[in-house]
DNA sequence: CAAACGGTTGATTAC
DNA sequence: GGTAATCAACCGTTT
């Protein structure tokens, strides 16, 4: 084909170096080549993505697209203001396109968006051209090395990947970008639905996003903050591939820490600096490629004369759960972010379960508040108030920086599920997703369900308590010092357990510890929300009765709601609430009226529902915004953060 | 078929 | 104060 006129798609890979799909784009030898991005209403609307993500996302697309008018004063990362289903097949007849080149994602949403625009390519006689570069090797071909399985445990990987090849050298970003075309507009640009609105709570003002598909300039530029209707982030972790890179070259320098770096030893109470390389995000966005990060490492580990680390305990290791996590996505899709309909997925009778559509099968992204204590706790883990300092610090790091360490991720994370609250892990992926900069789909996923045993992971008596735990790391509790200020004159001796502080020292550090942790208050930290050993041997209890039921999320029992048969009064709190500490006693009457409704067939197929918290909802005024998530009416999404409307 | 073994990252006690 | 055994006991794979 002669004069190809080409659009590069750019997504998840918001970068010009070591990118596969940009150089086959390029070797087109294009007359016309525009790098553009589509501002993707499913993103803009539907995903859960707090402003610390939005923040980082609109640094890697400035930096991209000055590194591109850097190659090509004409030329710029062109932001067009409409769902990609709907503006390409307009892009293609206008601008007279030849060739379409992206990066292949295996995310299920981004499966069934490319599915759209491929056909819609085809038959506008477009050529599509699609490249992987996203993982260290490709998911599906990982997948069917996997014999055709989900990769659920890293030995599988192990083996499977080798076989696909060698992992691809990185290659250089390209030293100049051809000129755009005419970038004609004579067409309709379709305005999106933005309602539901799930960032509607992050926006301190009116979001702009639509109102030209050129932008508010006419430019084509990258929307601002402030445009998008959102104050000011407040993490100090910022984007962009120029910024990776020079991170990248700062690691790579300290030989001995790259060589024998190992993650369960780095701490996780460390902060300015962190123990761990914070690449994550870039490796999100794309701003670092998967392979670059890979052989600079693995040049280093080649070449070191001590004794390097191994994986998966390496840093290359790092890269290999990843792929992990990748590959049972792909193998899994839309199932693989929830546990109904999720084959490998454990069914354990948590509180605060997602409501399900049972026509499309997904998740709706409300859930069932089936006890009004677990959503007491929920809204206290969420905002830091539990009275465990170290879950608290944990959880406040999160919202203000958008990153935590991984081993202060399974604190969490085993405290809200099968440690501590016995809620589900989903809740959890829900905050983590809104609030977490790296936040990847599968990656998420896969750790919440690793934390919570119900797949990839199953010793759930091998349990994190909020003392013991930070104690090995941070034994004088700097780290909590740090981000719950309401204990920095607090004795280390009481750190963690601040509630054995005697009033005499409670007065010397100005705290009292009093309370039910409604909200952040100066001079005041609540009283903890439960007894932790009693809480911690309560879930294995459970633990142990769900595994010996032995349900899977796609079992007709789980889904009929019939599995309550099988758990009768033992286990968790759940149906009586006998291994619950004497709590739920006067919950359940209130228990009772939502088994009916919870899970069984035909319900919440978008039809309203009373709240079941029975009136809880007073006095939480300060976080009760974020609850409306549960009540939601409109829109279907899964956690990979995507809605999908029910078809009738 | 049973037993052994490995599984990136627990807590507590004994030495 | 550091390392090792013990605690209770899960899964899936290998022998």
């Amino acid at each position: 084909m002669g004069n190809p006129r080409v659009i590069y798609w750019f997504r998840t890979d918001l970068r010009l170096h070591d990118s596969p799909a940009l150089e086959a784009a390029l070797d087109l030898n294009p007359e016309a080549f525009w790098p553009i991005w589509t501002w993707d209403p499913q993103y803009v609307y539907r995903a859960r993505v707090g402003t610390n993500r939005w923040q980082f996302l609109l640094d890697c697309q400035n930096d991209l697209s000055k590194s591109i008018t850097k190659r090509n004063k004409k030329s710029k990362l062109f932001l067009m203001r409409e769902a990609p289903q709907t503006l390409f097949p307009k892009l293609f007849k206008v601008w007279e396109i030849t060739h379409l080149v992206f990066e292949k994602d295996t995310d299920a949403y981004a499966r069934d968006r490319d599915a759209t625009v491929k056909k819609a390519a085809e038959e506008a006689g477009v050529e599509v051209i699609i490249k992987s570069g996203r993982t260290l090797w490709d998911s599906d071909a990982l997948v069917k090395k996997n014999h055709e399985k989900p990769t659920m445990s890293i030995s599988q990987v192990q083996s499977a990947g080798p076989k696909i090849g060698r992992i691809p050298r990185p290659i250089p970003a390209p030293e100049s970008i051809p000129d755009p075309g005419e970038i004609k507009l004579d067409f309709e640009q379709q305005q999106p639905e933005s309602d539901p609105d799930f960032n509607n709570d992050s926006r301190s003002h009116g979001d702009k996003s639509y109102e030209r598909i050129s932008g508010p300039n006419g430019d084509f530029a990258v929307p601002t903050m402030e445009e998008l209707g959102f104050p000011t982030a407040t993490s100090s972790h910022r984007g962009g591939e120029s910024i990776a890179l020079k991170m990248l070259d700062k690691i790579i320098a300290d030989e001995k820490y790259t060589a024998t770096f190992e993650k369960p030893n780095t701490a996780p109470t460390a902060f300015e600096p962190q123990a761990t390389t914070l690449l994550s995000p870039h490796l999100h966005f794309g701003s670092l490629s998967v392979h670059e990060f890979y052989w600079r490492v693995q040049d280093v580990v080649d070449n070191y004369s001590g004794k390097a680390s191994q994986p998966p305990v390496s840093l290359t290791g790092q890269l290999l759960f990843r792929d992990m996590y990748f590959g049972a996505q792909a193998a899994l899709g839309y199932s693989f972010c929830q546990t109904l309909y999720n084959s490998h997925c454990r069914f354990i009778p948590w509180h605060l379960p997602s409501k399900v559509d049972h026509t499309t099968r997904l998740v709706t992204g409300e859930y069932h508040i089936d006890s009004a204590q677990a959503e007491e706790w929920f809204q206290r883990w969420k905002y830091g108030l539990t009275g465990f300092p170290w879950i608290d610090a944990l959880m406040r790091q999160l919202r203000r920086e958008g990153w935590i360490h991984h081993l202060g991720r399974h604190a969490v994370a085993c405290f809200l599920t099968r440690g501590g609250c016995y809620i589900s892990w989903e809740r959890g992926a829900e905050v983590f997703e809104e609030w977490l900069i790296d936040h990847e789909t599968a990656c998420n996923a896969g750790n919440w369900q690793w934390l919570s045993c119900t797949a990839f992971f199953a010793q759930f008596y091998r349990c994190y308590s909020p003392i013991a735990f930070p104690k090995k790391w941070d034994k004088d509790g700097k780290f909590v010092k740090r981000y719950v200020p309401e204990l920095k004159d607090l004795d280390a001796k009481y750190i963690y357990e601040p509630w054995k502080a005697p009033i005499a020292d409670q007065k010397k550090a100005g705290v009292r510890i009093q309370g039910e942790g409604k909200e952040e208050q100066e001079g005041i930290y609540p009283k903890p929300m439960f007894d932790f050993n009693e809480r911690r041997d309560a879930c294995i209890d459970g633990m142990k009765k769900a595994y010996k039921v032995g349900l899977y999320g796609d079992d007709p029992k789980v889904i009929d709601g019939t599995w309550r048969k099988l758990f009768d009064d033992a286990g968790e709190g759940r149906t009586k609430g006998n291994t619950f500490g004497g709590a739920m006693e006067e919950e359940v009457g209130e228990e009772k009226a939502v088994q009916v409704d919870d899970g069984n067939g035909e319900e919440n197929n978008g039809a309203p529902e009373e709240d079941e918290s029975g009136g809880k909802e007073e006095g939480n005024e300060n976080k009760g915004g974020d609850r409306k998530g549960a009540k939601r009416k409109r829109g279907q999404r899964t956690p990979d953060s995507h809605v999908k409307r029910s078809k009738k």
